[in-house]
RNA sequence: GGAGGGAUGGGUGAGUGGUUGAAACCGGCGGUCUUGAAAACCGUUAGCCCCGAAAGGGGCUCGGGGGUUCGAAUCCCUCUCCCUCCGCCA
């Protein structure tokens, strides 16, 4: 959420900024609103004011035992007029939350100005896409002529968007969440968490997810619980409502959780393969920052990311996404995006973003410099990475001419040893 | 799922309708004393919102929401969470 009062102090400069993300209009009549809500507001509390004084004076009364009736009547007609005037101030404050809850992040200055991802701009890129003497093939048809991969099962029991993975290709995925979660604990200095898969509505406000997304999410039925969509969800709303204290940031945490989204809206998108499922597992990096460093924060936080990429030999680029192509919560995204010699493309396999005090300010996550007032904190996320497109990249990247797949060099004591993917049965 | 008990400030914990936003203690901060520290003593110590340039003024908050009342931390309803016991269960 936007800081109120800033929204009221610099009108036209939120509006510009919000126009260039696509949304000329998303503030629609602030202005009205927030000034009808402060004079309801300013009516109802000086009547409140009044009640308590006269309050006072018939306890003052009583207690020398004397006549209290005329401002007992009074105070009947002050309490009929202040429910009047508190249901308009509530009106109108519930009206401007409305608003103020639909308002995406700000972007940052240093965000590429452009109406969508064809203004995205590459920041560099590592390793070189490697020549093939031979066609090179697509994971969903490595994968099952491996015997590793299967998606007509996964279809009979789920449905569409989800795979089974057996044997080695089961083995994989879990040898890749091991080394991505070694990676970041023991190099980077990130607390690995494992938290709740479900979480509740009040928890995906504090992202963002809520209200605007619901159709993104998967929710269980009959219960105020949501499948997460990623570990940002529990992992940034783990200190919702508490004061940190100043010397404890940065906070720095790295999660492996399954990931849960609908995909409504993108039929006939990725239909083919793992790139885009129902359920995939990720290992998230959050990160708590004092906001004077949380630009830096982002900074090392991809590199954090990036450096899954290379040591796993995958090139990749790292692209600054434009003001037209930002998430609600963010104000700056970096998307790490791995070579995938199938489509003879980069394809997003993290996203890094700075969401500044937005989250902060919908979760109310703050933080304290000694004795001074508590101010709220910055947020930081980004994938470390997601693990079913650095599985079947592998598979892409790594293929032979006789179908097989070489193990990446760090990988291997993951996986018993083993430096290469040979057909088995299942 | 059934029965019962609970939720008060940073912590422990008093408080059953009217100067209680809240005793006391602990902790924190400042000070006195001390070469320094400890101890002792004194003082101080919630958040949010509105008006205001500021000084200041006002409002709300005792788990959340609703109600009773002239007035609610205190009474009633409801939801959430925690604890104990029973059942079920990885």
């Amino acid at each position: 959420m936007l800081d109120l009062g800033f929204v009221r102090d610099n009108l036209s400069l939120v509006r510009q900024r919000l126009a260039e993300r696509g949304l000329p209009d998303v503030l629609g009549d602030f202005e009205t609103l927030d000034r009808e809500r402060r004079a309801h507001l300013a009516d109802a509390e000086s009547r409140r004011a009044r009640r308590n004084k006269i309050s006072d004076e018939i306890a003052a009364l009583k207690k020398r035992k004397e006549d209290a009736s005329a401002l007992i009547a009074e105070m009947r007609q002050l309490g009929a007029e202040i429910s009047r005037y508190d249901a308009e101030a509530d009106a109108a404050d519930e009206k401007l939350r409305e608003l103020l809850k639909r308002v995406p992040n700000l972007p940052h200055e240093s965000v590429p100005v452009g109406r969508d991802a064809s203004a995205n701009q590459e920041i560099r890129r590592w390793g070189e896409p490697r020549q093939f003497d031979f066609e090179p093939k697509a994971h969903w048809d490595l994968g099952p002529a491996l015997g590793i991969l299967d998606f007509e099962r996964a279809a009979k029991i789920a449905g569409a968007r989800f795979a089974v993975y057996y044997g080695m290709g089961a083995r994989l995925e879990r040898a890749l969440a091991n080394f991505m979660l070694d990676l970041h604990t023991r190099e980077h200095g990130y607390t690995e968490v494992l938290p709740p898969f479900i979480v509740n509505s009040a928890t995906l406000y504090g992202t963002g997810q809520l209200p605007k997304f619901a159709e993104d999410l998967f929710k269980v039925e009959g219960d105020d619980f949501w499948l997460i969509p990623t570990a940002e969800v529990p992992v940034t709303n783990l200190y919702r409502d508490e004061v940190l204290s100043a010397d404890a940031l940065p906070l720095k945490y790295c999660a492996w959780t399954a990931c849960f989204r609908s995909e409504a809206g993108s039929y006939g998108k990725d239909t083919r393969g793992l790139i885009r499922q129902h359920q995939f597992q990720k290992v998230e990096l959050v990160k708590f920052s004092l906001p004077d460093h949380s630009y830096d924060e982002l900074e090392s936080l991809t590199r954090d990311a990036a450096t899954v990429l290379e040591k796993l030999g995958l090139p990749h680029r790292v692209v600054a996404l434009s003001t037209g192509d930002l998430g609600f919560s963010s104000a700056k995204t970096y998307d790490l995006e791995v070579w995938l010699p199938s489509s003879g493309e980069y394809k997003e396999i993290s996203s890094c973003s700075n969401c500044e005090a937005f989250q902060a300010r919908r979760a109310n996550l703050r933080f304290r410099r000694g004795k001074a007032k508590s101010e709220f904190l910055h947020t930081l996320n980004g994938s470390g990475v997601a693990i079913g497109r650095t599985w079947l990249a592998i598979l892409e990247n790594y293929q032979q001419a006789d179908g097989s797949v070489m193990i990446p060099e760090v990988l291997r004591p993951y996986l018993g040893g083993c430096n290469r993917l040979s057909p088995q049965p299942n």
